[in-house]
DNA sequence: TTATTTCTGCAACATTGTTGCATAAAAGAC
DNA sequence: GTCTTTTATGCAACAATGTTGCAGAAATAA
């Protein structure tokens, strides 16, 4: 499916930004920190990159992936809508060569906090990547 | 153990925005956003409180509990050095009150993933906390 | 093609992060 | 307590990101 057909689905108009940072996103499996979009994106304006970024989150095409140093990283969902967020997957950095994966897990991660009531859970792994550490 | 005699133990001067930080962050269990921080120390100029934040982390005093919309949140330390971060606790924060613990797990949290090597694990729930939904 | 709805770019400001530097304060020696 | 050395603090200054309002531009639907 094409980026125009997945907004229009998603309840979104089909705009340059829009259908550049799903470009940029790729295919997905990776998320890219707010300063490589910007860069990628420098023709737009900041305040439309910042926009456009909330309306994808909330219509469930894009998810926040983490937050570091004041910077966030971004990256696309697989299957999530505007009232549906799933994300059964982590976050792995690789601290040599900076990439950020959304890893999904064969095994479910469950345990229990007492006297809380758990409602999501984000999990950050860090490391070295299989690129980095061949 | 009083706070003068923790800042020695960890190889730092007794001044008063440390002491003030060690205070504002109470008992330890709770993580507090900056913004919280600096208000609570805003006869202290700003950049001092992010300079000596900084040291206290390095030194194993406290530690970033998290980052969310760009505001981070500390707390104190359970025995770390500056070699030696142990944080054998996750970070549970509740939607309703806001208020970010550090929580202790009883099992360890163990799995794998394939084709990287991996160095530490991040880990932050959200929901209601036992006083809000009580 | 027009009318309507929504998006974009610009201006403007708040907050946090960050560095350099002169002065002030802490720690150790006497 | 005083002096010396080391380190911390406050101030100025700037960068990056987040955030809002508003007018003009673009996308949709009729």
């Amino acid at each position: 499916m094409d980026a125009a057909t997945t907004l229009k689905n998603h309840d979104l108009r089909v705009t340059k930004i829009r259908l550049a940072i799903l470009e940029t996103l790729g295919d997905g499996h990776q998320a890219k920190p707010y300063g490589e979009l910007q860069a990628a994106l420098s023709n737009f304006d900041r305040t439309t990159l910042y926009r456009t970024l909330l309306a994808l989150i909330e219509k469930g095409l894009i998810h926040k992936a983490l937050e570091e140093n004041g910077e966030s990283y971004y990256a696309l969902c697989g299957g999530c809508t505007t009232h549906a967020h799933t994300h059964d997957h982590i976050h792995f950095k690789c601290n040599d060569c900076g990439t950020v994966e959304c890893l999904h897990l064969s095994s479910e991660i469950d345990f229990t906090l007492p006297g809380v009531v758990m409602d999501s859970l984000e999990i950050t792994a860090k490391g070295t990547c299989g690129a980095c550490s061949a």
